[in-house]
Formats: structure tokens, sequence, C-alpha cells
DNA sequence: GAAAGTACTTTCCTATAGGAAACTATCTAT
DNA sequence: ATAGATAGTTTCCTATAGGAAAGTACTTTC
């Protein structure tokens, strides 16, 4: 007789299932959690203050990383009429709701990184 | 005057940063959340178990990835001396420490779907 | 002795991620 | 006029992720 799954069959765990992959499809990536943690900090910073601050990222990258998040709502981009031009991008209140996560994970890291090399 | 990095300068902002990049590394890929959520539900499942479980995944990233979740003590592969010889996955006390972390990917994700389609 | 179940590994392939460098375009200060 | 700041885009390249399919090896059941 052939077996078939019966943990995640449950519609509980089908819909965490789900969960967890649309969670990671918009998280996921080298940057974005930086780029989030950033303007959790900064509030309101241009293109080249992330660029400064968040340390390795290049322009190509960190400009897609910022089209991605804008458009999944979690970062605003606002056009300011300065000369020359100004932009700044900031946390959304969406993406604002992702702080327990991040701080979680920030956490997490940490004691990690105790237990595999002992202290800091 | 150059500018420098001021917000991700500060030393707390540093560690936390180096602590996200440490646990996305062991975290990160299409799988690895599926598979410890999967363990969590299950306690020792075998290899063909969590194929049937985990839906799409093939033999080729199970195994891999179960490979990374040891090595990183996340999870444990014991061998069982039966005929044929089986073998059992079972999460380690470490690897349950990432439930929080899951959880709140989940229902992150879970109110992300409402937000966005309105409704599951 | 053939099928089916256990647990994988190996090979081959494509798609995506990500980095470096150059380039566009506008404006300000010297 | 030139340097430097703003905010990106584009091109080219490599490395990694991930999937499909076949193969290995052993054992039990029919």
């Amino acid at each position: 007789m052939k077996k078939n799954a019966e943990i995640n069959a449950t519609p509980v765990c089908q819909l965490r299932m789900q969960a967890i992959s649309d969670a990671m499809s918009l998280l996921s990536g080298k940057w974005k959690f930086h780029i989030l943690g950033t303007l959790m900090e900064g509030h309101k910073l241009g293109f080249m203050d992330l660029l400064r601050e968040i340390e390795g990222i290049g322009t190509k990258m960190l400009s897609k990383e910022l089209q991605d998040l804008e458009m999944n709502n979690l970062v605003s981009r606002t056009v300011l009429d300065t000369k020359p031009i100004t932009v700044k991008y900031a946390i959304t209140d969406y993406g604002k709701t992702l702080s327990p996560i991040i701080d979680e994970l920030a956490n997490w890291g940490i004691s990690y990184r105790k237990a595999v090399y002992g202290k800091v």
C-alpha cells in the first residue's frame, strides 16, 4: 500500500506552508533584511545614504531591491522637489509589521553565534 | 565633505546585521523552513516520509538540505539497525529554538495574504 | 526472480542571483 | 570648465540554486 502525506496534508499545515513560501518570496535574498533594518532605524534615507549605510551593496542591487520592496508595499519612495531632486525612502506601516520577525531573527543569530564560537 | 555611514556604524547595529546574515545563511533557500516545520510536527521521519510530506521537493534537494541542516545541528540523523536499514530524521533541541521565527513568519505570511487578496 | 520499498548519489541542464564597471542625466560649488 | 553630489540604469560576467532523470545498493514480499 502506497503511503501518502499525512502531517502536511492537514489544512492548517498547508496554510502555514503557503504562508511561509509567501513571506520568503518577498524577503529572500542577500539584502532585503538589511535594507528594511536600516530604514527602521533611519526613517527616511536617500539612495546614497542607503548605499553608505549598507556595507557591500552596489547600486544595481540596491536599486533592484528597493523596487521589489516598494512593489510589495514594504517601503515607500518619495521624490522631493528640491534642486537637485532628492528621493527619500522610508519604511511603510506595513513594513513595520516585520519588525518582530527581524528582531527574532537577529536574536536567534546572536545566540547561534555565541553557541558556535562560544561568546561573541 | 564626504559622508560616512552613521546608523549602521554603531556596534549594536553591526552585531544585528551580522546576526541576520548568519541566520539567513543557515535558513535561506526554498526548502529549509518546510523541512524544519515538517520535522517539528512529525517527530522522527524517514527520508521517504519527508519526500512525501514536502510537496514538490526532489531527492537531490532533500538530501542536500538535510545534510546542511544536520551540519548546523538543527536536525539529527539516526541510522537504525533494522532490515533494511532505516534512517530517522528529527529536529534537535537547538532546531526547536527556531519555532518562534517560523511561527512569526507563518503568521506574517497569512496576514500578508489576507491584506493582498482580501481574506484567505 | 520480479516488483517494490528503503535511502540516497550522480549527472546534466537551466534559471536566477548577484557583482563590477561604465554610463546617463541633472545640479551646485569653486 | 571641472569636480563632486544627487539617483539611478545598463551591460557583461560568474556562481549558485534548483530540477529531472537515471543509477546504486540492499532487502522484503509475492
